[in-house]
Formats: C-alpha cells, structure tokens, sequence
DNA sequence: GTCTATAGAGGGATAGAC
DNA sequence: GTCTATCCCTCTATAGAC
C-alpha cells in the first residue's frame, strides 16, 4: 500500500461523483488521483476492477463512520432524519451518488453489478438493525419484516439521491413527505391495547386476499 | 420523417437498455436501428440530443399507451398493483430502464438532465392525477399533498428499477412490501368519524414541531 | 513501483459524392 | 436523405526503460 491505491480509489470516487459512470476511464481517474495513468493498472488490472474496489471500499468507511449514528437512532423519524442528513452530508462528499452511478452500470455489467450488491447490502444490513429495534413492539412488522423494510428504505433512498440530480428542491421534498409520513406509524405505535387488537384485526381482513 | 428518425431513437431506447447509459454512443445506435452511423447526426445533431429526444417520446409513449389504466386506478393498493405489473410488462420493452440510465447520466450532463426533468415530470403528473382523485377523503392528504407523494412515488420506483438490475428478487420483494403497507391508508380511510377526529388529533400533536 | 511511449480499438463529428 | 471515407480525439491495456 504505497499510497497510489488511497490516490486512485480517492480518484474514482471523485471521478464517478463528478463525471458520472460514463465519464469514468483510467485516464480521468488517474488526473484526479494525480498519478500516472498506467498504475491504475499496475495496481487493480482493469477500470471495472478499480470501480468495484473503490465502491466497496467507499460504502464500508462511510457506514462505518455513521454507525453509532445509526446505533442513536430510536424512531422511524429519527432514522428519516439521519436520512436527510446524509443527503445533504454526503452530497458533496458525494459517497451516495457513486453508489447510484455504480448501479446504474451494474444493470449490464457483472463486475460493477457484484460491487453494488455488496455495498446495496452494506447499507440494508444497517438499516434493517436499526429497524428492527426501533420497530420492536409496532404493528408495522405484522405488515413487512424489518429486512423486507431495509430494502425498501434503501431502494427509495437510491431513488431519491438520482432525483436530486435534476431537480434539487423535489428530492429535498420527497425527504420531507417520508418523515412526515412516518408519524403513522408512530400514532400506531401509541395505540392503547384496546384500539391495537382493533387495528390488528382489521390488517389481518384487509391483507391482499390473492397474489395479484 | 422519413422512418430514419423512428429507427434512430428505437435504436436508442434498445442500447440505453442493453448496454447503459456508459455504453451508448452513435455506432451502436446506428448499429442497433440498422441505419448509417453518420445519420445520427444529420437528423439529430448530437449523440446527446438523440438520447433527450428518444427518453421524451419513449417516455409519452409508455404513458399514453398506460393513461387509460392509470385512470381506472381506484384505490393506493391498486396504483401499487399497477405500478408492479409496469415493472414486469416493461422490463424486457425497457423503458423505466431507459429513464433510470438518462437519470444517472443527467447528474453530470445538462442536457440530459433537461430529458430526465421532463420525463420523470410526465409520470409525476400522471401519479398525482391518480392520487388526488383516490385520496380525496383520505386523512393520509392531511400529512403531504397529492403532488409531494407523486413525487415519492416517482422516486422509490427509479430505485426499485436500478436495484432490481443487481437483485431482481430483492426489487420484487420491495414492491411487495409497498403494497402492503398501502393497507395502512386503507385503514385510516375505513375508520369512522370518531376514530377519525380522534386520529386527526393525533396527527396534529405528532406533526413534527421543528424542521430538524 | 513508476515512468514514457505506443498499439489498437472505438468514439464524435464532418466533408463530399451520390 | 443517404452513403463512404476520414479527421482527430479518447479509450484500455501493454511493453519496456528507469
């Protein structure tokens, strides 16, 4: 480790934050990195192996930064807190936005397809911790188990950081409407245990009778 | 409009599909609508104009073959229905597939940015239309206008698209979850009256007391 | 481990014949 | 409107000097 991978991994993430998955090639990263073009591959062989790397390397350090973070959290709003947070943290560091670009070249390539499913479950393995604490005694988990909700919650965040690309206030918005939409569950949660069985046997005559 | 110009942006929508927003490029569109490279040109200018103009159409088209069943959408359990029936019908035609590559690569380029805007502004358009009419009498628009949740429906299905690229069953699985939850709306709105004041209350007390 | 130089493919875009 | 041919650029990847 002499340095020149930190540069170039540092270099990819720059580069994917600020030119996207079609404008990332070894020449672009190996500017950023402020190195010699050829080492990217002396040291990781291919461009698709580099990315993957970076990828990898770029989402466990982000969690691993925010985890006890994560670990505070004691609401379903609390974690649509930390959420928008991130958004906006992140935003120039721009961790989220690499995963999001990642993801897009992962729908034809196998490579970067394996780096975003190892990141994608980085990211809904912390989640779903924090889910299943923070849900512990809601009715909310007869509905959808908490790794069924990490996914979710990760899919939408995704969806979300894209969003922000081309239309900033309406991201922030959707943000809003999720946290806001979160005291649902909170009113569920708060329920005496008269109204809960209620509520309960109304979910159950209300699940979708059928597949379709 | 010689057909030249319908084969062009086919041609388009088939490579942004197959080979992703990093993979597209004038010789594998023209490869792929079985025309000469050097008309991609003449009849649009710019690679990048190509890709605006076909995400626009591709866009109204799904839409307008789809706006009579949207339209028939009568309840948020429905609008999810239809939402994963999109899913599956439109994953080999592609064209969610299409708005989430231009979306990816609009983060870094203008004028695909100016094709993702209007695109994800034709199905946020479409998705409110169904939820003002089917929450009308819902308390759910007391928390976030028909128009905020449009968009958070927006957003959460361009995730679930690029992670289904990565793990199909996971993406299922979270329109699953969706579709579930939406049985919480359908509670609130079969509460009676009382209940409902009661929930109204409720809601008012939780509504969050400061921005952070 | 790092550099220069380069091969060889593919890219955007244009000129000019038809 | 369509074609061929081409310019010039960028790309991945490697060879070989240091």
């Amino acid at each position: 480790m002499t340095g020149t991978r930190r540069k170039l991994i540092e270099g990819t993430i720059e580069v994917l934050r600020t030119r996207g998955i079609a404008g990332t090639s070894a020449r672009a990263i190996a500017n950023a990195a402020g190195v010699n073009q050829a080492l990217a591959f002396y040291h990781f062989g291919t461009v698709d192996n580099l990315v993957d790397v970076a990828c990898r390397e770029s989402t466990a350090e982000l969690l691993s930064h925010y985890h006890d973070r994560f670990l505070s959290v004691t609401s379903l709003r609390e974690l649509l807190t930390l959420g928008r947070e991130l958004n906006v943290t992140q935003r120039d560091a721009g961790n989220v936005t690499v995963l999001a670009q990642v993801l897009a070249g992962a729908q034809q390539d196998g490579s970067l397809a394996s780096a975003a499913r190892h990141s994608l479950g980085l990211w809904v393995a912390e989640i779903e911790a924090v889910l299943h604490r923070v849900l512990a005694d809601s009715p909310v988990l007869e509905l959808a188990s908490a790794g069924d909700l990490a996914q979710a919650v990760a899919a939408t965040f995704i969806g979300v950081e894209l969003y922000e690309g081309v239309e900033p206030d309406a991201a922030a918005r959707v943000l809003d409407t999720f946290e806001t939409l979160s005291v649902l569950a909170e009113v569920l949660d708060d329920l005496g245990p008269v109204a809960r069985r209620a509520l309960r046997a109304r979910l159950r005559r209300h699940r979708r009778p059928a597949v379709g």
